[in-house]
DNA sequence: TACAGTACACACCTTTTTGTAAGTATGGAA
DNA sequence: TTCCATACTTACAAAAAGGTGTGTACTGTA
């Protein structure tokens, strides 16, 4: 059990050293309606690579933002889930949806 | 004046890419009281280069967030202020904040 | 003359992030 | 025996992000 590490100073900072980088609110996104297994995350981000979704979901475990539960099994089967403070992440992450949609459908009638 | 190109296609990705990286929130977030000049916001982000601030700007600009006034005056004074766009950031920088303020709390009492 | 102040540009370098391709372990099915 | 599925690991390479230092333009001021 890692000691977690928080460098900023700033809560700013803090929430963009945690959700930052191109992945992890993705991974948070699609574990929203409930446990997933690694196979089926990769289904729903189509274009991450494995090694990235491992790397990011060891992150975002390390932040107590995501659990894992192995069960052992051969073939492996693991399961990933949102802790309570990962499922706070879910409303920014709704912010973020409906702004980038605002932002698109402002573009698309530049006349204004 | 630059196409805005927005390759990705999926609204929170659009936002990702607009407001990601390790400066831009910190620069709108500066800007919220109203237009500040170059050397302001370096005052109020310490640790930011000039030259990252100056590409920070730019992008911005690109994503038609900020706008900049030049006064044409000698020595320059050029002025940075939000636009409707980027002004629409700041609830969602707010909510960023207060929950890397809740994550930060949380983690002092790890008793929990 | 030398220097200060302001908003940049540019060259170069280091670090971080992301990607690619291969390999590991295991038991059961073919 | 060979192959499959699954969840990884590792080594390596490429790309993106970030940082440092220097230079430029111009005018006023000492």
């Amino acid at each position: 059990m890692e000691p977690i590490k928080v460098t900023a100073k700033c809560p700013i900072r803090t929430t963009l050293e945690l959700l930052g980088g191109k992945w992890k609110l993705l991974i948070i996104f699609q574990l929203k309606d409930g446990t997933k297994r690694l196979s089926e995350l990769k289904k729903g981000i189509p274009d991450i690579s494995e090694k990235m979704l491992i790397q990011e979901l060891k992150k975002l475990m390390d932040s107590d933002l995501v659990t894992r539960k192995n069960y052992g099994e051969v073939p492996p089967k693991v399961e990933y889930s949102l802790t309570v403070a990962g499922m706070a992440v879910l409303p920014l992450i709704e912010q973020l949806k409906r702004f980038g949609e605002v932002y698109i459908a402002s573009r698309q009638i530049p006349s204004l």
